[in-house]
DNA sequence: ATTGCATATCGTCGATGTACGATATGTAAA
DNA sequence: TTTACATATCGTACATCGACGATATGCAAT
């Protein structure tokens, strides 16, 4: 996905023919943004490692996964950014640990399809 | 996301050393295409009309949605690769529906986190 | 067969994702 | 301060996304 796609609008959100779709439309985006967090195989694996050791972990991750460094770090870079996980500077480690909070709401959305 | 990105696998996923981790990463695969497909604001709202109308639309997406019919159709065809999505002929027409069962296990998989 | 409408596909463009190695940064220990 | 280690960032390369207009396809009615 692109993250900060401009969309052109064709149509106004809120105008006189019909009911604002502002609402619906900010909680697409918020829907999109978490789904696409977990829209990568790799994001998935360290989500459920971060989820199964509560223990937050760092290096550990990049031990688990079969892609270099650098790229590991990308992609945890991506999920700090969608909210879904936070990550905590530990001496020279950082720990990262899952937002309970975005967990739930990415899992209500959901469910509230 | 990259939908078949060729992932280097520089540790065999069965091998003597350890547990075999592939039914973790098939899930996480699974996760991660499901997730993709509503990973687009659009395709959120074209998943959230299709399952309010529960009858089969198809150009009224394109009514609803601030894109061309032809961007309108590429979001639809990816929903429809994920399988969240079947479109059936009506005549000149295309019904488009939620395929239940997809969409449970998406909320199956996300709730399982 | 031809017309007309609905939908899909094509071609293109710019932007972004994903991967890597190489390098920079930052922290703790020597 | 220097060394060593952990992590982040940079630069690059290739593939894909997302958008559009234009065009092709498919079906139904004339």
């Amino acid at each position: 996905m692109a993250k900060q796609s401009v969309v052109k609008m064709k149509k106004p959100c809120c105008d006189d023919t019909g009911p604002c779709r502002l609402p619906a439309d900010r909680s697409a985006e918020q829907m999109a943004a978490l789904a696409w967090a977990i829209a990568h195989p790799a994001r998935v694996r360290i989500v459920r490692l971060l989820i199964s050791r509560n223990t937050c972990v760092c290096g550990e991750i990049v031990d688990e996964m079969p892609l270099a460094q650098s790229t590991v770090s990308q992609h945890l870079k991506i999920l700090k950014e969608s909210g879904l996980v936070q990550g905590e500077v530990d001496g020279p480690k950082v720990c990262y640990c899952i937002n309970p909070e975005k967990l739930a709401m990415l899992k209500a959305l959901v469910a509230s399809l």
